[in-house]
DNA sequence: GATGAATGAGCATTCATTCAT
DNA sequence: TATGAATGAATGCTCATTCAT
């Protein structure tokens, strides 16, 4: 639906530069040039308008984390090759970074239920826990190295944006290093 | 000032249930048993509060993450502590904790100047400057290691208190690890 | 008109149930199984609607008061039965009257012209003017006459479906027998 | 509290003229001059409001209902000055008679606890019970004869407010009789 | 005729802020 | 200092109505 796809990308640039309640839905609508009533038509109010948006693009973020992985790689490359998808597709497209960061970090992310949230880090559980039964990861717990990994690509990204150290090539690869010195066996 | 003490606590309890803009100045002023006109007494606005408070616990984090850092002892046990510190602080003061994340990752970051909210993870930043000076850590940029060791407090924080991971102190004890192993020279 | 009758039914179960503004078009579309601007094929406004409902169940009413009514019986019997089929009418048809109070008594009342609602009362005007002529109703006014007629049709009705007082049919006969007393020579 | 006052009476007047629906808060405060946010401070909701205003007038109502009642006078002159009382008051206070029958006649009437609703009669029915204990009044029910004469009140003043037959005080002794004659031993 | 997506004016209600006391 | 009643602009949402298909 055309119109749907408007008013999900109007509220997206919305919120990632005002925030949620300086968002109003009239401005959404302007935005997205359809009418103020329009937007109830395929949404049943403005919580479950950014509850979906969250949930649409923490999906994109799931199928874009593992895109080009090949099991055939070493293991190594294919750490190297997550962490850069997902500072690739970040640092490209930093209205969904920006607004998925704003959302989880906000009292609203208690609405989703707790296990959906958690499945959020499930891709990246799964593809650690292949590295620690080769021998390739530490040992340790997959829940715990997924977050930790997860949050160094978090961390990265943000010293990008905030425009104090732009990474370039050298600079991610070291990121990307360190990393992986903590997490290797 | 008894008053402004109250109405500071009041607000972090509240926009950390709610969120900033699901908590009106008359549930602070309720909260905090003064009248409403009370708090423009002490702050300019909502904004200016909310500003403040930021302020206030930011540099209480700062304060905190240095505490009880010895120069005589072995870096990598001063390097353990400082971890250690703001794990202890940021579990034992939840509402703190997350106020900082749902004020940093919302676009009201932005009101503040950017050196002032650079000048978050200098004290950090210096810590692992000396690190690399003397050769315990990698002789990489200090404003990215920062970024990375402080990101893995966070994520080890918020693993703990979403619930799916307790963390007991052997599992602490990896964590670090995982996150020395990673600088370390 | 089938869908016509349908919208008809539908708005005069919703508006009995929720009242006029409590019962939007697109509500009444859905109980009808129409789409909404079918509406607008056979009325031209909500108003009109309404109005045409009001209309439809003044008449109804009218045509029933008088079914059965045989001049050649004594006009006693003829009074009883009157009142009778009204409240049969009315307790039977619970929706219908609920509707036509609501709307009689509700300031829209007076979209309807003054003649037009003044006619509700004619054909019992003209059964107790009857009456009157013939010697046996007091010889008063026959508009106040008829007016306190029907009133108590309606008060018995009313005190029926408030559940305070179920009328079994000895209690029916002592409101006729109460109404009887009052207007009889 | 005088703009609780204001607020109550604008209340009366714009409803008794529109209607529920068609009376915005906007213009209740318009007409009460006070802000729209004001009325927010007196009652909880536009609901709340009206139901306010209607447990007002309907407590109005029974007081005025026995005034000057006498119980050392004949009965039958009590009676008269009962149905005398509430028709002056009525037709003295068009507004308050309005709103009350389309308040009672609309489905948000059920938002009256049952036991409440009925208690509006209470008064008449002790009233009325006094005279059948006497042997005064038919030995009927009190509840049913309460009824049937608040009935006759109603519809004496509606028939007074259609302007069809305005009531000089012959015609209302006239009404009060014809009742009399109803519900007389 | 029939549909239902789209419109946008209008509504109830909230809330940051002010100010007389 | 402190109060809290009062303000009124702003917001989320509804709904009668239209119109392209």
């Amino acid at each position: 639906m055309d119109k749907k796809t408007a008013i999900l990308e109007a509220t997206l640039e919305l919120i990632t530069k005002n925030g949620f309640h300086a968002t109003p839905m009239s401005m959404v609508a302007q935005h997205a040039k359809v009418a103020a009533g329009t937007i109830y038509h395929y949404f049943d109010s403005k919580e479950q308008l950014i509850d979906e948006l969250y949930a649409l693009h923490r999906d994109k973020v799931a199928s874009v984390m593992l895109q080009g992985d090949d099991s055939s790689k070493p293991y190594k490359d294919r750490f190297r090759q997550v962490f850069s998808n997902l500072f690739a597709y970040y640092t490209q497209n930093t209205d969904q970074f920006l607004f998925i960061e704003q959302y989880a970090n906000s009292p609203i992310m208690n609405r989703i239920p707790r296990e959906e949230s958690a499945s959020f880090y499930q891709p990246l559980i799964e593809f650690v826990r292949k590295g620690i039964h080769t021998g390739q990861l530490k040992d340790i717990s997959a829940k715990l190295m997924a977050r930790l990994v997860y949050g160094n690509i978090v961390s990265v990204v943000k010293l990008h944006l905030s425009g104090d150290l732009p990474m370039e090539n050298a600079l991610l690869q070291t990121a990307i290093a360190t990393t992986w010195d903590g997490v290797r066996q």
